[in-house]
RNA sequence: GGUGAAAUGGGUGAGCGGUUUAAACCACCAGUUUGCUAAACUGACGUACGGGAAACUGUACCGAGGGUUCGAAUCCCUCUUUCACCGCCA
């Protein structure tokens, strides 16, 4: 959520980033005016409402002196003048209440200013080559009489994973990996794991369900709210990413601005309802209802978290170097960008067989967005309390990796695992 | 799931209708003293939203939400959570 001192301090910069967001100017005006407005309206019943209960207050402790020293006359004069007072506290705080609501409201849907650096656009088109790959890419693979192999016909050759089988367990995108195909994963999970370890971040188990206030602090409610699978029984979200979680740790929370940064990774499953995406692109592993992600999330120093963003990208990068993945980077355009960050870079793999890009991982700035609403704060030398800044990026997420080291790495006699995952697994080759 | 107890500031913990303006201790921070460390002493020490140039100051917050009362941390109701015991269970 915006804070409320962009619209009274930063009104420009609140002007540029909404335009970026495709707000029209007019939008823009009446939306600012209305805030202002709200915001002044609650000022001023905050100001009767407090003088009013100041009055019920010191009259109350008159009556009881009264009281004490046995004037009841007295005291009982004075009640009257306590109900008014009452009654305008009741006035005022409802007006308070109200423009609060209000308030809210308008802040509420409102997407995050995207940073200086993120360009116009309005469509994946428009995102921009952060950092191309320069060497050549790998060819679809040619295997003497036999058709180029794409992931899902090589999980089915070799056994690996199998979704026709999780249609009869549950329904479509949710893969069974078998025999090396599950090894595979679980290898892929203890590499990022101990990547990010060494990386110095804290490992941690989250629960996979989150309640109401955990998917509002992070934004996925009410921006992404048909994303999730709802348990409506027990009102809880299956978590659509590690950051849900990992992140509202340091809800309503303040930390000592010498222990940031704060930096946790996570390994979860992840569920995605992924309404309404279906055809040829979403074939074998490329897109699924769960799957497997490591996260790194860190909560840091404003004045560090872009700094942090590229430290994040190192990680990533390192990652994809390891797995021997032909590897881009993008930063997203304003329209590609999730509503809660100001600063998004994505990865993609080159998927040989598929002749495209995947994206592999997402490393978000988010800025104060997420902290706002979740109250997320440090206190700085002064003791003065400050929101802080979270980010944070899949390292990575599975499925695609997995269709991508599957077909690039296939060849006559198998397919290659990258010696990074030796140690992980009892086998090199999967024939 | 059943029964009982509890929930107070960063922590421990007193208060159970009106000088509580939430005691005290610990921790943290600043200062003094001191070869160093430690200790001792002094002071400051919650959050949110207002007012004020500032010093300062108002209101709200004692798990959450209602209620009673001139006045609620304190009494009543509902809910949540935690702990203990029982039941069930990987």
């Amino acid at each position: 959520m915006l804070q409320i001192s962009f619209f009274r301090e930063q009104p420009e910069r609140l002007r540029a980033g909404l335009k970026k967001r495709q707000f029209t100017a007019e939008q823009i005006e009446v939306l600012l005016n209305k805030v202002l407005e709200l915001d002044d309206k609650r000022k001023a019943a905050q100001l009767i409402n407090d003088e009013a209960a100041a009055e019920v207050n010191n009259l109350s402790r008159e009556v009881g002196v009264l009281m004490k020293s046995g004037k009841k006359g007295q005291a009982e004069a004075l009640k009257p003048q306590v109900a008014a007072a009452k009654e305008r506290v009741k006035v005022a705080s409802a007006v308070m209440a109200e423009a609060t609501a209000a308030l809210e409201e308008q802040l509420l849907p409102l997407p995050n200013l995207p940073h200086d650096l993120v360009v116009y656009g309005t469509s994946a088109d428009q995102n921009e080559v952060f950092r191309p790959w320069e060497k050549s890419l790998p060819k679809p693979p040619v295997v003497s009489g036999m058709a180029p192999s794409n992931h899902w016909d090589l999980g089915e050759k070799y056994n690996l994973f199998d979704l026709k089988l999780g249609v009869k367990l549950t329904g479509a995108g949710f893969p069974v990996y078998r025999g090396k195909g599950a090894k595979l994963q679980r290898a892929l999970i203890n590499f990022f794991l101990d990547q990010a370890q060494k990386a110095g971040y804290e490992e941690v188990q989250p629960p996979l369900l989150v309640n109401e206030a955990s998917a509002r602090g992070t934004g996925q409610i009410p921006d992404k709210e048909g994303q999730m699978y709802h348990v409506t029984k027990d009102d809880l979200y299956l978590i659509p990413t590690a950051e849900v979680p990992i992140t509202n740790i340091m809800r309503d929370t303040i930390t000592k601005e010498f222990d940031l940064p704060l930096r946790m990774t996570g390994y979860t499953p992840c569920f995605r309802r992924e309404a309404g995406s279906y055809g040829a692109h979403v074939r074998g592993l490329n897109r699924v209802h769960q799957f497997d992600k490591v996260e790194i999330v860190q909560f840091v120093h404003p004045d560090h978290s872009y700094k942090i963003l590229m430290d994040m990208l190192d990680h990533v990068c390192l990652l994809m170097k390891k797995l021997e993945l032909p590897y881009r980077i993008l930063r997203l355009c304003s329209g590609d960008m999730g509503s809660a960050a100001a600063m998004t870079y994505d990865f993609e793999a080159w998927s040989g067989a598929q002749q495209r890009w995947l994206e592999v991982s997402s490393v978000s700035n988010f800025e104060t967005f997420q902290s706002n609403r979740m109250k997320a704060r440090y206190r700085d030398s002064h003791n003065k309390v400050h929101l802080l800044h979270t980010l944070n990026g899949s390292a990575l997420a599975l499925p695609r990796i997995m269709a991508c080291l599957l077909e690039n790495n296939n060849t006559a006699e198998g397919i290659h695992i990258p010696k990074a995952l030796h140690k992980y697994l009892d086998f090199t080759v999967i024939n």
